[in-house]
DNA sequence: CTAAAAGCTACAGTGACTGGAGCTGCAACC
DNA sequence: GGTTGCAGCTCCAGTCACTGTAGCTTTTAG
């Protein structure tokens, strides 16, 4: 394979993500146009492999794309000071610890939930119970919301 | 207070929530329309403050908006079983502790990755090394993403 | 009576994709 | 050379759970 020889399917593939989604990061400029046939087909060289693997990966992670962004310009320069993947990398982290933090909470007011769920009418239930009054969960799970 | 006499912001601050969230879950069905004024404004009653603050502890909760929809149905069902309840709970259990073990595999490794990160120049950063080379990486951390 | 605060509708935007419609390109086989 | 069928193309809409904005009107306090 010379260069600018691989059609997109066989990149999302190599990739593990979705056709769209390597034209979704073309199209918001996280990956570089490639080359095409003159049918107007994608042909992607060894090159944008690379950093689409390097997006999925850092996705994986959990990092947003504008993190990518700027950690997609950093690698490219390679004299430039690691101070600022550094940092990135550090925020990132702390976001991950907030979540599992969060998460966990939310995990033993679930736990204490269903533990005392024995009651066969709703009238009685402990789940609808908590839900209903929040006096009733011992926990403190405030702030955002679980998910992102 | 008689009833209907609570306007949207005042709601919204003892819910914890923001005004456009009330109109939102009332577009979609969840809170019931409220009385209006002679000029249009919403009034809301004891009723409706009650279901707010369901809604609005499910979703610290994580739960998404169709099984919240669900609780609520069961929530009204006084008579019925309580095994909808304790499934939907038990689900959503689940879904957290995926998330859980993926957060955590995660974290260890953006600590692994800050730990070894003491290249000054990039082209020796072990951050954006460890992004662009998948198999840098120890654990599996493999699925769908760190979010939601 | 006036001015500020709060409310109204309607619509657009977020993030990170995902799915579909309706078309065209390309490679293989006969 | 014809045809079949998968793969690719663009453009647009939808997801989820809100959030923000523009341009008004209503309510309330002084």
């Amino acid at each position: 394979m010379p260069d600018a020889s691989i059609p997109i399917g066989q990149l999302a593939r190599s990739a593990g993500c979705k056709v769209q989604t390597i034209r979704y990061y073309e199209q918001v400029g996280l990956l570089p146009p490639p080359a095409r046939t003159a049918g107007a087909q994608r042909r992607y060289g060894e090159a944008h492999r690379q950093k689409l693997r390097f997006i999925r990966h850092a996705r994986e992670l959990g990092f947003p794309l504008p993190a990518i962004r700027e950690l997609l310009a950093l690698s490219d320069q390679q004299e430039s000071d690691c101070a600022g993947a550094d940092r990135i990398a550090r925020r990132q982290l702390e976001a991950v610890n907030r979540r599992i933090t969060m998460l966990t909470s939310l995990r033993s007011e679930l736990e204490r939930m269903l533990a005392h769920a024995h009651g066969k009418r709703i009238r009685d239930c402990r789940v609808i119970a908590t839900l209903a009054d929040h006096g009733l969960c011992s926990h403190e799970h405030h702030g955002t919301a679980a998910s992102s």
